[in-house]
DNA sequence: TCACGATTGATGCAGTTGCATGGAGTACGG
DNA sequence: CCGTACTCCATGCAACTGCATCAATCGTGA
């Protein structure tokens, strides 16, 4: 007969994981928006597109790279489009799909979101954890997940990379 | 002049624990979701009743303890009703406010679902750490969190509990 | 070349969320 | 007793989400 019941720290584990998860991604994009910032998705969606050669990407790249359904990707260029913070071209190749660019109000943008996400990442996450604490948690997040390996470098790399 | 750029360390942590923590939920709702359940939200609400005196709270209390927006509370509440689960009833010294008290149908289904999600669990959570990793990793987020120690042994002991 | 299955992307709909507000009741100083 | 400030809860509205489905196009095997 199988477990059913998990360990108290297994249980324990889930609801930190569960709390602090929630807690501090509210924190994140709540100062974000009082900063005037758009969502941290669409940050997200920005940073692949700057990543991509030409600053384009076909929606079902886009939607891989970010790991989220079909329809909250189209909604979300929707977004970035209404915005102009980026723009569709056709696809000359296929004509079912499509390429998305982003504009230079896009890139600037991307690039403000970048240092303010960081500084918010830095004060959340970095500043509670020495590096290699950090680290640990890294491992025994990715032992949870078939996690992030698959998904690129991520994001934050591009608003901190600037030096 | 203030340090904005996250240790790679953090930053890797930082999208680890969104990842992850999505990754995980989405699987566990949706496993709840396939047998049928309601959604996490109302179990936990229906624990916090049914661990309560004589099974009832105030929303105000319903609140607190789990965290939850005061507008959030209330259509929870209002989704319990509908399904029969709680009934509102008032409260005499203070006629603002009222009682969620959980019926039995309710108690039925908090037990029922207790025994799934901890299975869940278990099986997402348990099962891929070792109890002292799973230990390593509450004291890790706690350190993120200003975090859930306020917050009740939760939800998954009942389930669990019934040996 | 055609038919069929798969891929790409959009969208209608219902349910949910966040935000701001409102109405009812309480507490308390004067 | 009254006025003001506060607490408790509900709700209109706009935005967003998940789900199912659709139209258009592609690619492949016969």
């Amino acid at each position: 007969m199988m477990r059913r019941k998990p360990s108290l720290e297994a249980a324990a584990a889930w609801i930190r994981l569960m709390r602090v998860q929630s807690r501090v991604l509210d924190t994140v994009e709540h100062e974000l928006k009082e900063a005037g910032f758009p969502p941290l998705a669409c940050y997200e969606a920005l940073s692949e597109l700057s990543r991509a050669q030409a600053g384009e990407l076909r929606p079902v790249e886009l939607e891989r790279q970010m790991l989220l359904p079909q329809y909250t990707t189209s909604r979300l260029i929707d977004r970035l489009v209404d915005e102009g913070l980026a723009a569709r071209r056709e696809c000359k190749a296929d004509r079912r799909g499509q390429f998305v660019e982003i504009t230079d109000a896009g890139r600037a943008l991307q690039k403000r979101m970048g240092r303010a996400y960081s500084a918010a990442i830095e004060k959340h996450v970095g500043s509670k954890l020495s590096d290699a604490e950090a680290a640990e948690l890294c491992g025994l997040l990715d032992r949870l997940g078939c996690s992030c390996n698959e998904a690129q470098a991520l994001a934050v790399r591009d608003g901190a990379s600037t030096q």
